[in-house]
RNA sequence: CGGGGGUUAGCUCAGUUGGUUAGAGCAGAGGACUCAUAAUCCUUGGGUCGCGGGUUCAAGUCCCGCACCCCCGACCA
């Protein structure tokens, strides 16, 4: 009885600065995806990392006095600090590019592609910016006054530059790959996205250039494949190394193994807009190269803007994880990331809409209904939760609205829309407010003690499936409300390794509040926001 | 320039295959209750659905034009 795979991957980093609060979206989204997942009863692998190679990290690196690797490594490091130390980022492996085992995978494909006939040797040319580090083309670029050519986007120097370089055969899967669009039209999403990619491939592709000469800081080309052809080391293009890490996770090149035949193909990559055209279109044409199974799904989410406005360093609106945890909560935060937008949208957040939904959907409709009904149950119940009466048809219709939490959380998750499953389950839990203040089970203590007692019920058992629900999103607070209800420990929250069965796993959902259980006086779980500004200005 | 998307209550947004008085949450106003984290519940929203035309018995919902915003237009992680 082995537990279905889930394999699901993160774009891996660049790890050229200091990661900000649109990767941490990335990372918790991810995170609770994978959560979700674990406690549903699935095997997960969630893989997660660094992208290490390329002439920035080489040039950094030479400036710094340092060697490539080591400037990679304190990078990934502090990338990884975060996912540790601020984020709670349930990964199985944080892979880096630098990793033996991927340059084994990264050869390993490089060989399946040329033993496919996609890899030639030929020259690269066109119109190169020093000091950008890139290619322009044609019509990207314009003359000056003085006569000179510049980058027109950047307005630096650019010089005509020929170079060789190997190519792949990209051109040759235009029409396999809108094959491919067509038969699976949920391979990527959101739907918006997955359209731009298409029409750029019904344009027609070009093929690409897969390797450099210029540098030397990635995987080698392997050595007897070029030796008769050029006498120039290559080293990958960074993107078919990058890229390639997704099987690396999966143990290729060992296809034949048991975990490989499980992991892959992936279930789920989960990238930024910025990055779709490379794994929507070049990664699935090299897998076709490969001969190897294509990823089943590939979501793109939207970018994060400061106050309606784009991040960046010069306007000096980037917000860092920690400043946020430390401010709201990781909890907090993980959730207003995930309720407050759409994923695959954009999102803009304010302070005030943080703190908003901290204090209204947690501290309020969550955490104070627990605070409610538990205190209840603990003075007038003889501290345990109470016996279950006959149900009324209020109490069957709140019930059933929790009843159906899990079916409807479960699709939406299937397409990464968090923010629908999160909506219904508030509004589950508005109801059930609503219930409780029409049940009004103080009142029932002066008359009907066995009512009151079904009432109380009722309402825990609602929050024990609310807070089921709530663990891959918020894992420490969801666990403090479930030992409230005094539902026995397990699981963990979907963190990895965790055994995530028994009565905090999905597969309970469908049970129920034991009576009898004892229940302590609850302390509240969701404290309002605090903001010291404003105390400071009162 | 070409292609795509958007423009709905103060704010953030839903609005199915066109069909009675255009919805939700938050904020605001009034009331209720007192179990609870001054939380909760009830009531309360006269918004030219960006602008101008058109199709139709009927359009936020389809068509055309215009304005503004955003996205995509190949090797930049």
């Amino acid at each position: 009885m082995s537990k279905p795979s889930y394999y699901m991957t993160t774009a891996i980093t660049y790890p050229n600065g200091e990661p900000h609060i649109g990767h941490a979206y990335e990372y918790i989204s991810a995170d609770v995806m994978a959560r979700f997942k674990r406690i549903d009863g699935y095997d997960v692998r969630f893989l997660t990392g660094t992208d290490e190679h390329g002439q920035k990290v080489q040039q950094t690196a030479e400036k710094e006095g340092i060697t490539p690797y080591e400037l990679a490594t304190r990078n990934a490091q502090a990338i990884k600090t975060v996912d540790d130390e601020v984020l709670g980022i349930s990964y199985d492996r944080f892979i880096r590019t630098t990793d033996e085992d991927h340059y084994e995978a990264s050869q390993a494909i490089w060989r399946r592609m040329v033993d496919a006939g996609d890899i030639y040797l030929d020259t690269y040319a066109g119109w190169y910016s020093v000091r950008d580090e890139r290619f322009f083309t044609e019509e990207e670029t314009e003359v000056r006054e003085d006569g000179e050519r510049y980058a027109a986007e950047t307005g630096t120097p650019v010089t005509w530059t020929e170079e060789e370089s190997y190519f792949f055969r990209l051109s040759k899967y235009t029409q396999p790959l809108l094959d491919f669009y067509a038969a699976n039209p949920d391979f990527a999403g959101p739907r918006s996205r997955f359209n731009e990619v298409i029409r750029f491939v019904e344009q027609g592709l070009e093929d690409l250039s897969i390797s450099r000469t210029t540098f030397d800081w990635g995987v080698p080309v392997p050595k007897d494949l070029t030796e008769g052809e050029t006498s120039l080391d290559h080293v990958m293009y960074v993107w078919v190394d990058a890229l390639t890490n997704y099987l690396t996770g999966a143990g290729f090149p060992e296809v034949d193994s048991e975990a490989f035949g499980r992991r892959w193909p992936a279930d789920l990559h989960i990238i930024g807009k910025d990055i779709s055209r490379f794994h929507c279109i070049f990664w699935p044409a090299f897998l076709m190269s490969a001969g190897l199974d294509l990823p089943k799904r590939v979501m793109i989410h939207g970018f994060l803007h400061n106050a309606g406005e784009k991040m960046s360093k010069s306007v000096g609106n980037v917000v860092a994880p920690a400043a946020w945890t430390e401010t709201y909560g990781l909890d907090a935060v993980r959730f207003f990331l995930l309720r407050e937008f759409p994923y695959g949208q954009d999102g803009s957040y304010t302070h005030d809409a943080v703190v908003g939904r901290k204090n209204s959907d947690l501290a309020n409709n969550l955490g104070n209904l627990a605070q409610r009904s538990l205190s209840m149950i603990v003075k007038n119940c003889e501290g345990a939760v109470p016996q279950l009466g006959e149900l009324t048809e209020e109490d069957r219709a709140i019930l059933a609205q929790a009843e159906e939490l899990l079916e409807i959380s479960r699709k939406a998750y299937e397409v990464q829309d968090f923010h629908h499953a999160l909506e219904r389950t508030w509004f589950v839990l508005g109801e059930a407010n609503a219930y409780f203040a029409e049940m009004a089970p103080w009142q029932l203590k002066k008359t009907d003690l066995e009512r009151m007692g079904t009432v109380l019920y009722v309402t825990a058992e609602v929050l024990r499936k609310v807070s089921l629900l709530a663990q891959p999103v918020m894992p420490t607070s969801a666990t403090k409300l479930l030992d409230a209800l005094g539902v026995p420990a397990s699981g963990d929250a979907g963190a990895t390794d965790a055994s995530n069965e028994g009565p905090r796993s999905f597969a309970a959902f469908g049970e129920a509040l034991e009576p009898g259980t004892p229940i302590d006086k609850p302390e509240p779980v969701f404290p309002r926001h605090e903001d010291p500004d404003e105390k400071a200005e009162a």
